[in-house]
DNA sequence: CTAGGTGCAAATAATTTGCAGAGGC
DNA sequence: GCCTCTGCAAATTATTTGCACCTAG
């Protein structure tokens, strides 16, 4: 919640260190929410009103440049600005009576957004989500949600969220897989992966608590992150499928399946991190989902193959051996 | 794509006829894409040079509230006007070279979006998405993208396609479902479904073939309308469900939530059309979807009491008789 | 005759620019 | 000393408004 970059330590992006540029970044970034130009200069001129509003609006757009901020468009005639540090993408909603904005992120609205542009050849880079309408407070008079903080801690805790979901789904759907298997090879490998999503929740467990403690309000606040289907961990699918019964192989290929959106879901979410020990969290478990997947693979041809050649011998004992077609 | 309407036709939301607006209005509505206040003045300037310049703009203003015309702001520090007239409400993809922009559709997109008003309590009037980027024909230099033209054409097109798939699919749904079902009953009603498909399938087709008389490019003009899942017709899953073995009862279940969609997607895209003959027809099976569904449910109703009944006195005979419990 | 509609010019509001001087490297 | 940043004032751009006049109902 605390913890200011200083301005040095932001993406130089060129251009000259300046006392003023400084003061006026440092001063943005002590801000919360959307300001206008015009909101900043006045802030500004209460600390020093030796600040013309040009050199605001040289830096504003610097800061844009230098990615430090982002220019937000609410059809007000005017631009806003919001942190774009600590402050993942994201959508908003905007209230037409009170003119606050609220914030939210959904995967599913951008992996739409990929399909459409990969049927139209589009090449996009930004994409800008608004809801226009009433607000809760504004609707029924009484105060509901909780101010629109620090988004970075919401996306972390969302985040999270879903990679415990998904953990626990894992863990539950490779147990079961190793009760299931038939193959001792196979179950060992089950239980071996078990293993590790135990291990992986109890890590994502202790990081969501860390985050609880720097704002014990945190877990009130609304969703910020939609992400439909994963909430219930991107397992959960795959354990039902194992609970209708399969066989080993069949039990694999959903493995796989599963592991495969897991180690997509921990690299994208990992690289959108902006705290660095979240993210480090999460490309680890990335790279280790990938390692995962590869073994599941490696388990399933070889298990593939054992079984074609029990066929083929069980075959030979009652008809002549044949030479084989090569794959 | 030809016909426009006359002013006095319009929604006419108040306000004194006058020749002056009557004409900028028309210029308007002649032209396509996204005009800038400007853009229209200089235009009507060329006609007639004795219009100011306010007049354009408090004329647009009136459009807007008359609900002819849509303001849209895409982040160029000034707005654009699109007809809202036989042009449904969609998103945009901008080029930031060309600064052109196309028009597209998503349901999905809308469905998250309710999603995400619905957890935050926020009413939604309007919602914006643009996708701001590069287009093909920037990229890679070569003519590629049809010109963006009516998009209430494109909008029937792409609505008339998925609900013919939708009836493909569930006449193919229905007539499995007949051959499967062991009850005579449930197979009467199953067949009378498949031939309401069949003639609704019938319907479509002439319409969309009228469509194409209207353009005959419009088949090759890029997609309007993405709408995910249903692309193969609202009734594929079942079909696909049906094909992997079930029961009569499970069948009815199957038939029921198909229909339940089908019945939500000509009610909802009915409501859109601005097409007069489309929305006729959508609206109309529609109902038609709606009674189906009452059929498929009073026959699912009527089965497991059925059911219910030959258990219990197949029971009855080796078990005395009890008095049943109320339900 | 009268409530709107219209033209003209001036006002406004957000943002940008030209230019001369100040300041970091 | 050079190059960029900065302040100030003037310019620009999109849009609105005040006011006198005009016109349809």
């Amino acid at each position: 919640m605390t913890n200011f970059p200083n301005v040095r330590d932001l993406k130089p992006a060129g251009g000259r260190r300046s006392s003023k540029r400084e003061q006026i970044v440092n001063v943005f970034l002590r801000q919360e929410g959307h300001l206008s130009a015009d909101d900043l200069f006045d802030i500004i001129r209460n600390e020093d009103h030796r600040i013309s509003r040009a050199t605001v609006y040289r830096t504003l757009q610097w800061m844009v440049e230098a990615g430090i901020a982002r220019k937000v468009d609410f059809g007000e005639g005017r631009f806003r600005f919001e942190h774009s540090y600590r402050h993942p993408r994201h959508f908003h909603l905007i209230c037409k009576t009170c003119s606050r904005s609220s914030e939210f992120l959904s995967s599913d609205i951008e992996a739409i957004v990929e399909d459409v542009t990969a049927a139209r050849n589009f090449t996009a880079s930004q994409t800008v989500v608004q809801i226009y309408g009433t607000c809760e407070e504004c609707r029924t008079g009484k105060k509901a949600s909780a101010p629109d903080g620090y988004t970075e801690l919401l996306f972390a805790r969302d985040a999270l969220r879903i990679a415990i979901a998904t953990e626990r789904s894992g863990l539950e759907f490779y147990t079961r897989a190793a009760r299931l298997t038939q193959d001792a090879r196979g179950r060992s490998v089950f239980q071996k992966l078990a293993e590790e999503e135990r291990h992986h929740l109890g890590t994502l467990e202790a990081r969501y608590k860390t985050l609880l403690d720097r704002d014990p309000q945190l877990e009130s606040r609304p969703t910020f992150l939609f992400f439909k289907g994963a909430a219930n961990g991107l397992f959960a699918e795959g354990a039902e499928q194992l609970s209708r019964g399969v066989n080993d192989q069949q039990a694999l290929l959903i493995g796989i399946r599963c592991e495969r959106g897991s180690h997509r879901f921990f690299k994208r979410y990992g690289e959108r991190f902006e705290d660095s020990e979240g993210k480090q969290i999460f490309l680890e478990f990335a790279d280790e989902e990938r390692d995962h997947l590869a073994l599941l693979i490696r388990e399933y041809r070889s298990l593939v193959k054992r079984q074609r050649t029990a066929k083929r011998s069980t075959r030979s004992a009652d008809a002549p051996r044949r030479v084989s077609s090569a794959r």
